[in-house]
DNA sequence: ACGCATTAAATGCTTGTGCATTGAATGCAT
DNA sequence: ATGCATTCAATGCACAAGCATTTAATGCGT
């Protein structure tokens, strides 16, 4: 692969992913009133439900799916607290980590909002050779 | 595709990206004490040196290349002019618009940041089948 | 020529992000 | 048990990004 064939292959996946994110974050805001990463979150806390035990996860886990810094983690998780779609809590075992669980409400809006994103995912991934 | 595949493709394709995004953004800026929009910007009026006659842009036609938001493209530009990078000037046919030229200094600091660039992104992409 | 919608770019404001630091809890070595 | 380095999460701070608005210039219709 050459040098040109890279910075052409990084143009296209760079432009590729604003895209999505773009409209991603328009539909989801509109439609949904939740943002990207917002969503995200929410979708790993469902999708941890079936491999947990009790749902509940440390903060540090759901850094690794999601591509944040520490502190952006943590204030995203303050936002879906006091927006009601999560709870924290003091693990018992470890007090310095926090336990964060989906409430009814952020199951529901991660239910309504989850159609949203797979249809715009789909308009851009969907039919095209490699992704 | 499935929609199970979509999600998949999205899922690497955005870790992807955020993982080359954070390494350049750490080398360039490490390295050059450029963001990785400053380097972009740069690059496309270092390429379209050779498109235009005179090497000056519209702030418009760089947003093309640049994957933002027409204040943010406005700040940046003012920053890199700011750091003697580039030159602002009003465009005598219509003098709404404003041309950007490079300078020397901006088309040297673009020289010396590009190897790394391209080190980067080789380190990222390089000899993976589909990019 | 005049008014009016349109376009280019800059700016006020709000918000999200990262870095560095802090505070608290843990564990390990002595 | 005590001290010290380490880890988890939260927070202060600075900065970049987007949205909405503003300012200025253009062009079109009458």
């Amino acid at each position: 692969m050459t040098d040109n064939e890279v910075v052409t292959t990084w143009r296209e996946l760079s432009a590729r992913h604003a895209a999505i994110v773009s409209d991603l974050e328009r539909e989801l805001q509109d439609r949904h009133e939740l943002g990207v990463s917002e969503f995200e979150v929410l979708d790993r806390l469902v999708e941890g439900v079936c491999l947990s035990a009790d749902g509940k996860f440390r903060v540090q886990e759901l850094a690794a799916g999601v591509s944040l810094s520490q502190s952006a983690l943590s204030r995203l998780i303050a936002r879906l607290e006091k927006a009601g779609f999560v709870l924290r809590s003091m693990c018992a075992d470890d007090r310095r980590g926090v336990f964060v669980t989906l409430t009814d409400a952020g199951r529901i809006r991660h239910s309504e909002a989850l159609p949203t994103q797979r249809r715009v995912l789909r308009e851009h991934l969907a039919s095209t050779p490699q992704g």
